[in-house]
DNA sequence: TGAAATGTTGGGGCG
DNA sequence: ACGCCCCAACATTTC
């Protein structure tokens, strides 16, 4: 009889798993295995909503797998050593696990092949958590790409439309003789019960996720090109958690758009050089949302060549950037939204009471934090690191470095968004505002984005007193722009 | 996947 | 009728 270990690695699903398949296909006996290595101070370690988000969604697992006549075995780390040993209790001749490519990650592949070379098992892995292996795509100097379209060019014309894989039908038992340590004994679970908005939000798991994109491909997706710029609008997909939890494969996402989500991309075929790109006019809502996809293989595809990118610029230049010193009071003031300016504050409560924020949102408030405040931007990465059920390494780190101007894509660093400006674009209505900050709901529209403009009467008709009910803003928004854009010439002209 | 300043144009009020 | 000015609307440039 050959045994297996499919060695889970942030790809919690069994549909479209292609070392579990590879597995199954090669083996009698498959041992689903997960491990948690909290190694505590290590940098980025997964913050409190991703450890909420990974016991409900290891929880889920474990009962997929039940449902499907094995179990899930669960252990603490080291991994390389935890990978050996368990080879060798159970005879196992094979590893097989999904490639990863934020950097511990690959540090972790390596020291797991070096460990089971050495007792005698072999490695096998695969691709599974991208649509384009990072490494294999190159600019024509034969450089990574820094910059989102021609990265996207070049990853469609390589991307095919390939149909995921089926979840097993069964799973071979796993010996009553293996010990798993079990979900609850990695303590995941906040001792402070304020996870309620999260479950009142969320269903993690491979479950929730299909569910989650059936959803979307059923309702949002048809006007997505139109409205996901909308923050209260139910516009957008939320498959973010469930992608970075690998509860869903980018693959099945895509391949979902174009059979499920509207009528499929004209055949192009075989990419013809030179031809326009399949959506040059006009863009489906799918393809929209395709592109967002696109998005996060550029995030992973930078990270992987860029692996400093995580808590240093791209651009060198910016670490001499001037940051604010002694931004204590204003950092605790942006993370529990009280800044004064409402699209900011609507952010960061959505952030705090869901684990999640609308994407333009967080363009706004992370350009607010680098540039209006000057605080560095690694302590806005920090605190959406810790709070958001989405966060990911890769997608966290380019939207920082998009954000601040430091880092990947044409993002000039004098791009300042104006979140009064923002807001009255992109929260016209007010919906979004007034549900996130009810102590302003009763202020006219016109007033909404900036209460502190109002005419005097204007606010107390509405109940808002400033500096009581509602703080006044923070930092003056003209002025502050104005010693932003002042503090980065000063970087960007000495060369 | 900006915002603000600056430049240009054209309609209309008015002397 | 004509020129002048104002200014909204739009385009371009700059940060």
């Amino acid at each position: 009889m050959s045994t297996a270990i499919l060695w889970l690695h942030g790809d919690l699903r069994l549909a479209d798993n292609p070392a579990l398949a590879k597995a199954l296909a090669a083996h009698d006996r498959v041992l689903p295995v997960f491990f948690d290595a909290p190694a505590e101070g290590v940098p980025w370690a997964p913050g409190a909503a991703s450890r909420w988000w990974l016991h409900h969604s290891l929880t889920a697992l474990d009962a997929a797998i039940e449902g499907l006549g094995s179990r899930l075995i669960v252990r603490r780390g080291p991994v390389a050593r935890g990978l050996a040993e368990l080879a060798r209790e159970t005879g196992a001749q094979a590893v097989y696990w999904n490639r990863r490519y934020e950097p511990a990650q690959v540090a972790t592949e390596r020291a797991v092949e070096g460990a089971l070379a050495t007792a005698g098992v072999s490695s096998e892995s695969t691709q599974g958590s991208l649509l384009v292996e990072p490494g294999t795509l190159r600019t024509a100097a034969g450089n990574p790409y820094r910059v989102f379209t021609p990265f996207w060019r070049a990853a469609q014309k390589v991307l095919r439309p390939e149909p995921p894989l089926p979840a097993p039908q069964a799973l071979p038992p796993v010996p009553g003789t293996v010990v798993s340590d079990g979900v609850p004994a990695l303590e995941l679970l906040p001792r402070e019960p304020w996870d309620a908005g999260l479950a009142a939000s969320w269903q993690p798991g491979e479950g929730g996720a299909l569910a989650r994109l059936e959803a979307f491909l059923e309702g949002p997706v048809a006007r997505y090109k139109e409205r996901r710029d909308y923050p209260p609008e139910p516009a957008t997909s939320r498959l973010s958690p469930h992608l970075h939890f690998g509860e869903l494969s980018p693959r099945q996402v895509a391949w979902a758009l174009r059979t499920g989500g509207g009528p499929p991309p004209a055949p192009s075929g075989p990419s013809a050089g030179g031809t326009p790109g399949p959506w040059s006019g006009s863009e489906t809502g799918a393809e929209a949302f395709l592109r967002q996809l696109g998005w996060r293989e550029f995030a992973h595809h930078v990270l992987y060549h860029f692996p400093h990118t995580a808590d240093a610029p791209l651009d060198r230049r910016f670490e001499a950037f001037p940051w604010r010193r002694g931004y204590d009071r204003l950092l605790a003031a942006w993370q529990r939204g009280h800044t004064g300016v409402p699209l900011v504050d609507a952010g960061m409560r959505e952030l705090w009471a869901t684990g999640w924020m609308h994407n333009r949102v967080r363009m706004v408030v992370a350009s607010f934090l680098a540039k209006n405040l000057r605080i560095p931007w690694l302590e806005g990465a920090r605190w959406f690191w810790d709070t958001l059920v989405d966060a990911d390494l890769a997608n966290n780190t380019l939207g920082w470095q998009w954000a601040s101007g430091s880092g990947a894509d044409a993002a000039p660093y004098f791009r300042v968004f104006n979140p009064v400006l923002q807001g009255e674009r992109f929260d016209p209505s007010g919906a979004y505002v007034r549900r996130w900050l009810p102590e302003l709901a009763r202020l006219p529209d016109r007033w909404l984005h900036h209460p502190w403009e109002a005419p005097p009467a204007v606010r107390t008709g509405a109940g808002v007193r400033l500096g009581e009910d509602y703080p006044l803003p923070l930092v003056d928004l003209q002025e502050s722009r104005a010693e932003a854009l002042a503090a980065y010439r000063a970087v960007t002209d000495a060369r």
